[in-house]
DNA sequence: TATGTAAATAACAATATAGTTATATGGTTT
DNA sequence: AAACCATATAACTATATTGTTATTTACATA
């Protein structure tokens, strides 16, 4: 996965609120009245969270009548696991680096 | 892990920059001079970010000289994959919203 | 000791993030 | 249609993040 992309769902995922959030919905789906009454914020910070959360795909929504379902994405989360153990690789653009005589020895 | 202290590794790593850093060091151990070149930043600017990682514990540091070399810690890179597919149970905090009458319920 | 190089820190600016309250939107129910 | 409830969006504020340039610190060497 390219750093930028990996970046920007890493950032969805780096806020204990969020993070809380994900943790919920593996015991089951929630709505976001659900989630309110669970941390110290308002309605609006909730729905912001797991706005943020959708557009990382780490959650997907499902609207029941008045209510939207938030269900987790446990394949999105095992892919930034994947890719954290798994960045690409760069011994090329070292390569390159020692070619230009830029690399340090000092053995 | 804890959400807080998960979320401050996972914001260390949240940046392609430094995402970048650490998959250069899994080539080799770089210094900051040898890091400056690859980006497009200043040299205070990668030594922040290397700071950065060094305080998420996701790097170590070995002065030879008067170079700092850094090193990639992959075992707190496994962790936090570790940690990610093994958030903290929430089950009982639902339980208990449950006994406040706070869940929904619309099947 | 004076000079040079590597890295870190300080002070600052621009932007992003995460919260607030007020309001709008979508769907339900009387 | 009107009232109600859940959720999203708007406008705003405070703080965090990420970069800059200037300076300091640490080590090596002429």
């Amino acid at each position: 996965m390219e750093f930028e992309k990996l970046a920007d769902i890493l950032k969805a995922l780096a806020d204990p609120t969020r993070l809380k959030i994900l943790s919920l919905l593996r015991t089951r789906d929630c709505c976001v009245c659900e989630l309110v009454p669970i941390f110290n914020i308002s309605q609006p910070a909730i729905s912001k969270h797991v706005s943020r959360l959708k557009t990382a795909e780490l959650v997907r929504e499902t609207r029941k009548g008045q209510w939207v379902f938030y269900s987790i994405n446990e394949k999105r989360l095992d892919e930034i696991g994947y890719a954290l153990s798994n960045l690409p690789d760069l011994s090329e653009e070292l390569r390159k680096l020692e070619q230009q005589g830029l690399t340090v020895r000092c053995e």
